[in-house]
DNA sequence: GTCGCTGCAAATTATTTGCAGCGTA
DNA sequence: TACGCTGCAAATAATTTGCAGCGAC
């Protein structure tokens, strides 16, 4: 079995688990998302898998990107994009984020502030700043 | 002199290297954010800017943010949020994230996916990942 | 006077929602 | 039959843009 398709049995099963429906739409959508490296966005995934199942709407897309994401299925690059959120402290530190509320917090963490990338990242371009992510529940959130 | 007030001198300083005026908008909205350690949305800002400068409109703040991000005088928290993009792939590995065209690619790195948090951050909320991001420019645009 | 910066209003873009129909358990 | 899932169209929310006026060099 292609490996591709092993991901795909086990979505099946994850979809078992969590009691929803694999439907081909989400199918589709699925291996759309682990046939690439790309991390694409709603709209891309809705056009590539268009071309093969062509009745389907973006808003299905979108509907189930959400929901993977809350299955904990796939995940999101970067922060949840609700809005975008500025930091004047240009200071090296990291940040805590929480899945809920999607408050963030500094952390300073001097360890952190000089790892070194492995060397293949060369292949993909220059690296500029290195930043660590902790995302989490923050206290608020978790009391309630 | 207060702190906040050495950083706004800093600041003038850095208007002028980069050639932009330091406006009184301006001014406030740099305050602002380095008085605050809350990574503010711009609609945040511009409310709290409001109070002490009732004549600045939301676009306003919106091309400040812009221009300081853009001369690195603050950043933006996570990804830059163009659109949401997603990682269908579960497995632990980090990120490379292109700042001029949004590129994202996977990198792994075995002594990454075990980074401890300090301490500290327990005060913050309970952490559920780690994940290492790097920013820099990726080989198509570097050599464009 | 020139040119950068601003406010206003309108435009654009990404994403979400209400609703009716359809298909599967 | 009931209910989850879908497509469509309309709504919403965040961010950007065009334009005219104003003020600093």
């Amino acid at each position: 079995m292609e490996e591709t398709e092993k991901r795909v049995q086990a979505f099946f099963e994850a979809c078992r688990v969590h009691g929803i429906r694999a439907t081909p739409q989400r199918v589709e959508i699925y291996r759309e998302l682990r046939n690439t490296e790309e991390h694409p966005d709603a709209e891309t995934i809705y056009r590539r898998v268009r071309e093969r199942m062509p009745v389907i709407s973006l808003d299905t897309v979108y509907r189930t990107l959400r929901l993977f994401e809350e299955k904990e299925v796939i995940s999101r690059v970067g922060a949840l994009n609700e809005r975008a959120r500025f930091d004047g402290n240009m200071k090296p530190h990291h940040h805590f984020i929480c899945k809920v509320c999607g408050y963030v917090g500094d952390v300073y963490c001097g360890a952190w502030n000089d790892l070194k990338p492995p060397k293949e990242v060369e292949r993909l371009g220059r690296v500029h700043s290195v930043h660590v992510e902790l995302r989490g529940v923050c206290k608020k959130c978790r009391s309630r």
